[in-house]
DNA sequence: AAGAAGATTCGCT
DNA sequence: GCGAATCTTCTTA
């Protein structure tokens, strides 16, 4: 019968992943984050959701990455050693959640996409206004909302012992997809996304998700 | 100094 | 499908 590791009855004790367990490299990263858990721990409670959708940022040579032209004020935390938040703001209204990729002084970042939701639901409802399960964290910026995430998470490091926002082991995906980015116009032809083929939870056209 | 574009989403046509 | 919402950054359109 099929049990899944982590259902919405079923949870088993979440494990933080330590710096030294993700990968070293951007495109690697990316492709290790899927299906590995994020966790929120608030005063209010904890919320809990499953990585199915990420794009990498490379380091120096990627036109479209935010550190392309180097630091600025926005996208100082991309230069930070892998492990760390960088959270930006965008269209006056959305933010955006990365893990950072390399080493640090290199800016480079994984863009999580989407996720699916397993603890903390109301919440996520609440903030994200619909009671839709695949609505709550499909997309980069309902993901930082459902999770309530801003400014103020940006450059946290995620793998430290007692952050409030934090990376755990998962389930890998059965079957992994990728295509180019979503939104991206410098460098557009570069395959960078990769997702959890399959999933309701993914975002993106049905053309990319094939 | 001012304008355009941006790693997006929502609501209306 | 398209425009609005609305802030930051980069360019001079």
């Amino acid at each position: 019968m099929h049990r899944p590791k982590f259902s919405l009855t079923s949870r088993p004790r979440l494990r933080r992943l330590k710096r030294a367990e993700l990968p070293a490299e951007t495109v690697a990263l990316a492709r290790f984050l899927l299906g590995k858990i994020l966790v929120r721990d608030e005063p209010r409670g904890r919320i809990v959701a499953r990585i199915v959708e990420t794009e990498a940022y490379l380091p120096e040579v990627d036109a479209a990455s935010h550190a392309y032209r180097g630091p600025t004020k926005r996208n100082r935390s991309m230069f930070l050693r892998r492990g760390h938040a960088y959270v930006y703001f965008i269209y006056g209204t959305w933010h955006c959640l990365n893990v950072t990729s390399e080493g640090e002084g290199t800016g480079a970042a994984v863009l999580l996409r989407a996720a699916e939701p397993l603890e903390g639901i109301a919440r996520m409802q609440r903030r994200r206004k619909t009671a839709k399960l695949s609505d709550l964290a499909r997309g980069p910026g309902r993901l930082a909302a459902a999770l309530g995430l801003d400014r103020r998470h940006d450059g946290l490091d995620l793998c430290a012992p007692r952050s409030e926002l934090w990376l755990a082991t998962g389930t890998p995906p059965p079957a992994l997809g990728e295509s180019i980015r979503i939104g991206v116009s410098s460098d557009a032809h570069r395959v960078l996304r990769f997702f959890e083929r399959g999933s309701a939870f993914v975002s993106g056209a049905r053309h990319l998700n094939a």
